[in-house]
RNA sequence: GGGGGGAUGUCCGAGUGGUUAAAGGAGACGGGCUGUAAACCCGUUGGCAUUGCCUACGCAGGUUCGAAUCCUGCUCCCCCCA
């Protein structure tokens, strides 16, 4: 199967530009995807872009990851209802290297890393408004899906209105550097994408294509990469293996098809297959997690999670556990904010009244004592059927 | 420059002097049913405290026995005209 028969099968290909398909991929083209450091790090959302960018890869193309190190200073107006809040230059420097490091651990060092701030901090109003702006007629740039919404919703800035020409800038100069052909990103970046083609179409440099990939959705059409504690994040500071593994072992039956396709590098036998399965066995949710886990963190990262997923859930093993000074020893709610599993205490005495808190298996009530916890015992605590955490006294 | 509208809890959104920790919806969390699914039903959803207190309706003051609701100033946003 060809790369793209690969993509389409996979649901990948949201949008396309005119000729790009199976014969424009024959050979090897150098693409991009480029990202806006507007966190500290990459969710979960986002790894369907970036393996995407690995699929490119391994089937021989050459893929640059460029940090939008200039952009993120402007604030893309796409898929955002309101004006972006802007960051100071050294936090999305900051943002950005971090990022470029989770990148690379996913795509490797055969992957090209460029920053838009080596072009963008250089190129003056004059050279704007001259060679890119010049080219972007007021209807062509008003017609934008972006713009209209925002024009007539919340309002927008000039400042957010023209990123769309840094970005068609941005595809210019990989044409140029690298001879870069296409770009890919969310199907939000369709109008971004289509200005850099339009851009460099009108500027005589041909054969340049984009492509986009559909918005990873939940179910229910909310928002894919968030759990109950925020976004699942790929840096293992703010996100640990375990809670990674956690949330992809806990999709729906009727997502996880999707997800294998789009996230993983799975073959199609193999996804099929797993999708064979009786859903009750949830052997594709557990193929799921372990591979991403597998990607993300690496082997150590998926023994971890596998240990802990044992440790807490079945009981063998050792957990994990939280130290908890003595004092927060004296209440079961003051227990279950120190093991960080509720946020107050209040929660803690709600969730104890609606029988949500257990200490082992057992249930916790007003009623029920304390154990008397030596140096080294660990106990076990859960809310509801999902979470679970270890705790132990600090020595 | 002129005129008008707006800022409410995680989000959307009611509320225009009193029983409002603030309707309703969404989301989230818990319980039940299950498979650490989905759907569905029930409950909870500011904090601290064993029925009381504190904090909260853009910010800062003021009026009042009492304000999210009235007044003054400020900040930010939107729309229209120039």
């Amino acid at each position: 199967m060809s790369l793209w028969e690969d993509l389409v099968w996979r649901g990948l290909v949201q949008d396309r530009s005119q000729g790009l398909g199976a014969s424009a991929l024959a050979a090897p083209i150098t693409l991009y995807a480029g990202y806006d450091p507007t966190a500290p790090s990459l969710h979960a959302g986002n790894l369907q872009l970036i393996i995407t960018m690995r699929r490119f890869r391994d089937a021989g193309h050459r893929v640059i990851a460029l940090a939008g190190g200039g952009t993120g200073l402007i604030g893309d107006p796409s898929g955002k209802n309101a004006e972006r809040a802007l960051h100071d230059e050294a936090t999305i420097e900051a943002w950005a290297t971090r990022i470029e490091a989770q990148i690379r651990r996913l795509l490797g060092d055969d992957a090209i890393y460029e920053n838009n701030r080596s072009w963008l901090e250089p190129l003056t109003a004059i050279d704007l408004l001259r060679d890119v702006g010049k080219h972007f007629p007021m209807g062509y740039m008003l017609a934008k899906e972006s713009v209209k919404t925002r024009v007539h919703g919340e309002g927008m800035t000039f400042t957010e209105f023209a990123y769309m020409l840094l970005q068609a800038y941005d595809y210019a100069q990989l044409y140029e550097r690298h001879e870069c052909r296409l770009q890919i990103g969310g199907s939000d970046q369709w109008g971004n994408i289509t200005a850099g083609v339009e851009f460099l179409k009108r500027t005589q440099r041909h054969g340049a294509y984009g492509m986009t990939t559909p918005l990873l959705l939940r179910a229910d059409g909310q928002k894919f990469g968030k759990s109950e504690e925020g976004a699942i994040w790929l840096d293992p500071e703010r996100t640990s293996p375990y809670a990674f593994f956690q949330f992809f072992l806990n999709t729906a039956d009727d997502q996880v098809g999707t997800l294998l396709r789009r996230l993983t590098l799975l073959s199609r036998d193999e996804i099929e297959e797993l999708e064979a399965a009786p859903p009750e066995s949830r052997t594709a949710q557990r193929a799921l997690a372990e591979h991403l886990v597998g990607i993300v963190h690496g082997d150590e990262g998926l023994r971890e999670a596998r240990e802990q997923t044992e440790a807490l859930f079945g009981g063998r093993g050792e957990a994990e556990a939280v130290p908890v000074a003595r004092d927060a020893l004296s209440s079961w709610p003051a227990v279950f904010v120190a093991a960080g599993l509720v946020s107050s205490l209040s929660e803690a005495r709600r969730l104890i009244k609606g029988g949500g808190l257990y200490a082992g298996e057992e249930r916790v009530t007003e009623a029920t004592p304390l154990p008397e916890l030596g140096a080294d015992d660990v106990l076990l605590l859960r809310k509801g059927k999902r979470e679970r955490r270890a705790v132990r006294p600090e020595t």
